[in-house]
Formats: structure tokens, C-alpha cells, sequence
DNA sequence: AATGAAAAACTACGCGT
DNA sequence: ACGCGTAGTTTTTCATT
């Protein structure tokens, strides 16, 4: 896990609320110069807590307004099946993300579909193809909130090792 | 829905693929001048197709390497409760997103916490406190996949009305 | 939708602490 | 090791065609 001082936090914490926020507004919100903020900002990538910068992209507007989580069951739960299956659905143009579950199901797939006819296409066609699939179960998705901004949990002030 | 044309199609997947890509270089990929590509860039973003720009952060780097998915069910389902637990549940700093869905659960709380621990203390202590949670089950994220690069659908080759 | 010029931002480098 | 200022380069932005 990386080690983050205030500033790194800071900076994480500005980019979080607007990804595109220039160098420059980083580091007049921060408090600190230009090129500091740049450098930290750097060090953060290459460290790889910062991956990437994504699109907020409203699916409604691009034709995809209803969302679903599929609940589905592979048997036998084999590494082969699994990876295949995974490696099958996360590939989809439906798909928005899968998440690798442990409990009673294996998979929960969360798609954007154009309509409820879609989705249903999804399920019966798509979905029941695949010979690995024993069980799936549906639920629309009314809303989905997300939680843009992830921070460090609370305790982590631990100053990097053999710091002042 | 918005009417969206092979260029502003273009567009969408050059920023999906890293939202911080210049202006410059957005135009040169989808062939037009900057000029152009700044216009459709802030006409998206106008129209709301685009809603921002997210950092993409690596959660175990952060102190949250541990992902789970926790449905639960609210009794009674009113509409008094379950807006009270959305509000509440999505605002705090473990909560990565939550769905509100159909089916035999009425929420899917998706957390990342620092360990297993954490988990626990989650779900027992704060999920608990609420009185309208009837039911809870939880199961561990192993993997969470997602697809940045949500398209629209392929038969939506509609020109705008009056067109050319 | 493109051109070209002005304004703003980015970034490399070296200095000081 | 860290933060800062300067200066050269790139990018953004806008008036004009």
C-alpha cells in the first residue's frame, strides 16, 4: 500500500471532485506551487494510485437507461469455468462491470441495456448460451448512487518509515 | 436522448480511453481541427452526455484492498425507509456505490474496507444500527471488473431529425 | 469547420532549504 | 529528499473567414 501525506491526499481529493482540474487550480486549492503539485501529482500516477482518469458518461443518454444485476451460478465452479465465463461476459457491450462473488452465487453482472426487451434478450439468449451457466436471477437496478471519492481510511497516518 | 453523430461517437471513446487526453491530441485521433473537437468536446458536456471527469483510483493502494457486496433487505419497504437507508448508507466513507433494485433485496451496498475485520465491523455495528434493516447477507468481492468504454447501442444510427 | 494569434497551462531544469 | 521560480514549449481558446 502507498504512503500518503497530507498533500498527496489533498491532491487526490481535488483530482477526485474534477479529474480535468488543471495543475495550476491543484495546486492554488493545495496550497503548495505549480510544479510541486505537479510533481506529487507524478508520483502519484507512478506509483499507481492513480490509474487513470475516466468519463463520467450518462448512460441514459447514450441509449442505455435501464440497468440490471445478474445474479448467476456456474456448475461445476471450476478455475476453467470461471475464468471463462468471466473473461466471456466482461466483454459484452451490455456489460457495465462483474463482480467475482464469494456466497451463493459466483457472478453478479451489472449491465446497461436500451429497454426491459433488451435485458430480457440479454438473460434468454446471451446469458443461458453458455453451457457453464446453471442459474442466473435478474433485478432491475432503479438507482445506482456512487461514491466518487474513496479515501484513505481514517487511521492511516503512519508517516513513512524512519520520517520526522 | 441525445442525438449522437459518428464524430461525437469518436470523440466519447478517445476520452473514455484516458479523459485527460489534450484536446489536441482528441483531434488529431478523430481527424477533425482542435477547434472542432473543442466544440463537440464542451457540446457533450453541455447536452450532459458527459458528466465529468472521474480519477480512477487503485483502492488497495489507498488502504481499501477489501471489496463486498451487501444486500439488504428493509422491512417495511416503505418509501420513508428505504430513502432514509439510501441517504444514510451512500454517504458513508466505506460506501463505493449502492443499487437500488428490484427483486428479493432492496439494496446492494458495495464497500471497500482495509481488511476482513473491518468488514465485519461494518455490517454488525453500522448496518445494524438502523432500525428498518430487516436482512443483511454479504458476500466478499474477490474480483470487480469493469467496462469503461460503455457504447451506444449499434442500431442507433439515427441523424438528427432534419438532418443531413 | 478551419486558420492563426493571443492567453493560459504544462514541464524541464536548477536553486535553495 | 522536498519544494519553488524561471523560462521555453505546448495547449487551449477565440475572433475571423
Amino acid at each position: 500500500m502507498a504512503n500518503l501525506d497530507e498533500l498527496d491526499k489533498a491532491i487526490l481529493r481535488e483530482l477526485q471532485s474534477d479529474a480535468r482540474t488543471t495543475n495550476r487550480d491543484v495546486a492554488a486549492a493545495v496550497g503548495v506551487s505549480p510544479t510541486t503539485a505537479l510533481d506529487r501529482t507524478r508520483s502519484l500516477k507512478q506509483r499507481g494510485v492513480v490509474k487513470g482518469a475516466l468519463l463520467d458518461v450518462d448512460l441514459a443518454q447514450i441509449g442505455r437507461p435501464v440497468q440490471a444485476l445478474i445474479a448467476v451460478r456456474i456448475r461445476p465452479p471450476s478455475r476453467h469455468n470461471i475464468e471463462a465465463f468471466r473473461n466471456w461476459v466482461s466483454r459484452l457491450p451490455d456489460t457495465l462491470g462483474v463482480f467475482v462473488t464469494s456466497g451463493s452465487e459466483d457472478f453478479l453482472v451489472h449491465v446497461a441495456v436500451p429497454d426491459n426487451e433488451s435485458l430480457y434478450a440479454f438473460v434468454i439468449d446471451r446469458l443461458t448460451e453458455r453451457p457453464e451457466v446453471a442459474d442466473v436471477r435478474t433485478s432491475v437496478v432503479y438507482e445506482h448512487i456512487r461514491n466518487h471519492h474513496p479515501s484513505p481510511p481514517e487511521n492511516t497516518t503512519s508517516p513513512r518509515p524512519g520520517g520526522r
